[in-house]
DNA sequence: TTAATTTGCTAACACACGTTAGTATATTAT
DNA sequence: ATAATATACTAACGTGTGTTAGCAAATTAA
């Protein structure tokens, strides 16, 4: 009778949903089975249930999990006194931050949140609308300033996310060296298609 | 006892085939199930085994249909005597029409491939590699002549095909004009970044 | 028309799934 | 030490899954 390994400052449900997040990457929702979980996590599957209310309940910690953080981004951003494009930079550099460091969370969040069951499904999409539209806003911002050429914004957005969200080797190919390398790739490729010179 | 209905030229399978790519493609490979399947075909789940032998036979159809399509296109442009920008420009607009024209089934050989079985799934693996490495060749010319910022290749194409992979509202917001619009955009962004001015 | 083939149906299978009930054991609080 | 709580286990449930078998009706070929 083995218990769920923890360290210091983190729950047994934490362990759970982070096992579940490196799942549900792997073989997407769907496919990946509770037992499948519960033999990752070195457990039975009935007892994860002494953790987790259902399989869902792992799927919404995941992806709220990730908004928030980006929603608390884009607070931060939003309020600083920086040119557009600059905010555009950092916004991208968080992404990409991101996706180091919590590849799994953000990975599924991003293609899984369909799984999402009502209200949790509603609520999600509102907040990935809504960040998009912040997102636009300071583009439009920008091309009004003649910082940034003269573009459909959402479109803009779209391409920039999907761009940085797509990478499927963030971390398999993650010396910090190299991810420091993809990062400036990416901001010449990206923002230098944004930039009015 | 109502038949599938066929329109000249086009086999029961094919439309079984495009029935499930938009199946796939809302619901997801494993979410989606037979039974989910026969009823938007319009007959019994058991009749489908009249035309194809297995659930996953359809997304073999669907992706190699797909990866072909792509593979053919990049002989095309690889043996066309153009600029290597124009190259580039040529596959972004041929990825654009793909995803306005076909973009079930491109959808889902984008995100659904996981679920392959082997041998199927190596050989679109290696596919896909392919077409990007040749993809990423251009690139590479381009920089050595002069036409295209030094940036690492294959991180650009991996941007570029994300970026235009990732527009999920393509066939929704279509009219035409809109994807033309939509093109537009997409050329001056990703192009603009990477084209040396 | 008759024979052969195609295509559909109903019924059922074996299996994997998420989850619950009930119980035993380990940890923590008193 | 004893009681209370947290955590794990085994067993089993109902449901939905992909698929097959066997048969009926429709279409096509002779």
């Amino acid at each position: 009778m083995a218990r769920i390994k923890i360290e210091k400052n983190s729950s047994r449900k934490e362990v759970i949903v982070s096992k579940a997040a490196a799942l549900f990457r792997e073989k997407g929702f769907k496919a990946a089975s509770m037992r499948d979980l519960a033999e990752s996590v070195g457990v039975e599957a009935a007892s994860l249930y002494n953790h987790i209310k259902s399989k869902t309940e792992l799927l919404h910690e995941i992806c709220f999990g990730v908004a928030n953080r980006f929603m608390h981004k884009m607070d931060e951003v939003e309020s600083s006194s920086i040119s557009a494009i600059e905010k555009v930079e950092e916004l991208i550099r968080f992404h990409i931050d991101e996706m180091v460091n919590h590849y799994e969370e953000v990975y599924v969040s991003d293609r899984e949140w369909k799984h999402l069951s009502d209200p949790y499904l509603s609520n999600f999409q509102t907040q990935r609308r809504m960040y998009r539209k912040r997102f636009a806003s300071i583009i439009e911002a920008g091309i009004r300033n003649k910082e940034i050429k003269k573009i459909d914004a959402p479109t803009a957005v779209l391409i920039l996310l999907h761009a940085i969200g797509g990478i499927e080797s963030w971390h398999r190919s993650t010396q910090k060296i190299n991810a420091s390398n993809l990062t400036d790739n990416m901001i010449t490729i990206l923002v230098g298609g944004l930039e009015l010179k």
